[in-house]
DNA sequence: CGTTGTTAGTTACAAAACCAACAGTTAACA
DNA sequence: TGTTAACTGTTGGTTTTGTAACTAACAACG
């Protein structure tokens, strides 16, 4: 029994997103997980205090599409490993605005530095061009709707 | 404080490859999920057996790179809601040869259509030389190494 | 003011993933 | 053969995630 079938898993775009994905992640999940014990969640807020300053929870929720729930204990774990401080707007006392400590900045910079020479390296398996249309595309998936 | 840098997190490629991939898999997880209550690892153990036919847990494993963990449990589900059975090897006692029963053949084909339309309409964006490049791109990124 | 609704962020509980140790079976080879 | 190593698949315990309810603060409008 069983009749087998011909659709192409290794080609269903969705499928072979996650399969891209999951691999291209492995070494830089690495290096941030081995140097500094944190979590995805954790270097992506990281990253986005490192790179666009001093911002709110709410405000790396809208740049970065994660939920809330997974900001904010990312938030708590740098936090208590003194990455992070937070302070509250005085204007409006729901606000808490993060900004990383030197030691967070130096784990940004540092991990920063990773993801360039790693980036840079996939990159190098195909033409500039290719590179470019390929980040366009995902740029485009990314973006959600139509 | 908090020099803010330039790194473009947007066109890192493991973050937009995943920001991709999480979001192309949004509207067809709703499928299986709610029309199935299946889990992500599920749909791939039924398509694995709907597509290449009877095979065993590991060779799913070898072919999906999911761990064997992951498939021991989605197989138990698939069992539990009798979308395939399983049959020992006779000669071999260690290994058991999965097969979908006429229900997990038709829930595995109503997927299997609903992927196929689906990814039509995801490479329906771009042109079909676009499409290509991006697939072959991919499936290079999923392979591993070099 | 005061009631109702909205927002930012946290917490509690359930679901799922991860990892390591396990049972049962077969292979290797002294 | 007998003992050890290797292999397939499962289970247990912990970590991480997801979902929903919650707190605290502000806004809108009578």
């Amino acid at each position: 029994m069983s009749i087998p079938d011909d659709f192409d898993l290794q080609n269903f775009l969705p499928y072979l997103l996650n399969q891209a994905a999951e691999e291209s992640s492995l070494s830089f999940q690495k290096v941030y997980k081995d140097r500094y014990g944190m979590l995805r969640t954790e270097w992506r807020v990281l990253f986005h205090l490192g790179i666009y300053g001093r911002m709110t929870a709410k405000q790396i929720g809208e740049r970065s599409k994660m939920h809330k729930t997974k900001i904010s204990r990312a938030v708590a774990k740098l936090a208590e490993r003194r990455f992070l401080t937070r302070q509250k707007d005085e204007a409006d006392r729901r606000l808490e605005y993060l900004e990383l400590t030197p030691a967070g900045l130096r784990a940004y910079r540092d991990l920063r530095d990773v993801a360039r020479a790693y980036d840079s390296q996939i990159a190098a398996r195909f033409s500039e061009d290719e590179v470019a249309l390929l980040r366009r595309m995902l740029r485009q998936l990314a973006g959600g709707a139509r």
